[in-house]
DNA sequence: TATAGTTGTAATCAAAATGATTACAACTAT
DNA sequence: ATAGTTGTAATCATTTTGATTACAACTATA
């Protein structure tokens, strides 16, 4: 299974907010439009933005605006803010047979492993800032 | 969203096939009531495991057997062998809007650090063998 | 060679997650 | 006041997963 697409969908919906905001109002009708999915959606996205502290939406007048240094918001950041993953990135079977060797130590033998990959794929995701990828678009804008 | 518990279930098929399997016939029924999952899972998981090579399984007598040096294959080979992921670990949205700037861009953007964070949570998992886990679960035992 | 024990695989099924969509109350600027 | 928004609940269809039933095909052996 999939990592959600909630995560790009945040990362164009900040991006969208962060280098547009300036030139345009940025609603969740607009924001749709450009991510092509339902207003709904993005308004979900920006609730998670929000609560995590990188966007200011006012209900009412409307239009989301920036809140947070782009150097502050990694790729990690708006993966953990849109719950992507909940814990564990991998599923583990539920009870193995404890009667039996390998059931009874397959977590104390797996686990770390597990974990030490999802962090390699998390650290990598730390690596990238919102100011990366501004940079990188603005230089194909 | 997460990786299917397929992968620690092969995982665990393997090792007990591998560690049990001079004792023991390993037979669907017997791995399924280690695993404690339903035998026809099990029976799914050795045929994607035979068809990596990693074991030998003959319908009628029965029983499934090593078919590869331990140090032969790592966690990265059986995740592949049971399809955890079909290419890409993040989803992404559909038709990003080519007239929007942002959506336009996106993918250019953003595809090398989902592919940089997805690489190297493959290469945590290639680091590790079948072997280094029987190392382990020997140790336990 | 008949039989018991297996594997291989198709077909269903229920549960969970996802994203789309409708609907509408609540809010705010003008 | 009103028009334009946001926030959020409620549904819905789709997809994925793993459980399960069923049964044909296969193999060792008694």
């Amino acid at each position: 299974m999939k990592i959600t697409s909630r995560f790009t969908v945040a990362v164009h919906t900040l991006l969208a907010i962060y280098v547009l905001g300036k030139e345009y109002k940025m609603t969740s009708d607009f924001i749709a439009s450009s991510v092509n999915v339902n207003p709904v959606v993005i308004r979900r996205t920006l609730s998670s933005l929000k609560a995590a502290g990188m966007i200011d939406v006012k209900a009412g007048s409307g239009g989301a605006l920036p809140a947070k240094d782009v150097n502050d918001i990694t790729l990690y950041d708006i993966y953990m803010a849109v719950d992507c993953v909940e814990g564990d990135l991998f599923n583990f079977h539920e009870n193995p047979n404890p009667k039996c060797p390998v059931g009874k130590n397959i977590h104390a033998v797996l686990d770390s492993h597990l974990s030490d990959a999802q962090m390699a794929l998390e650290n990598e995701l730390k690596g990238v800032t919102l100011a990366d990828l501004m940079e990188q678009l603005n230089l194909l804008i």
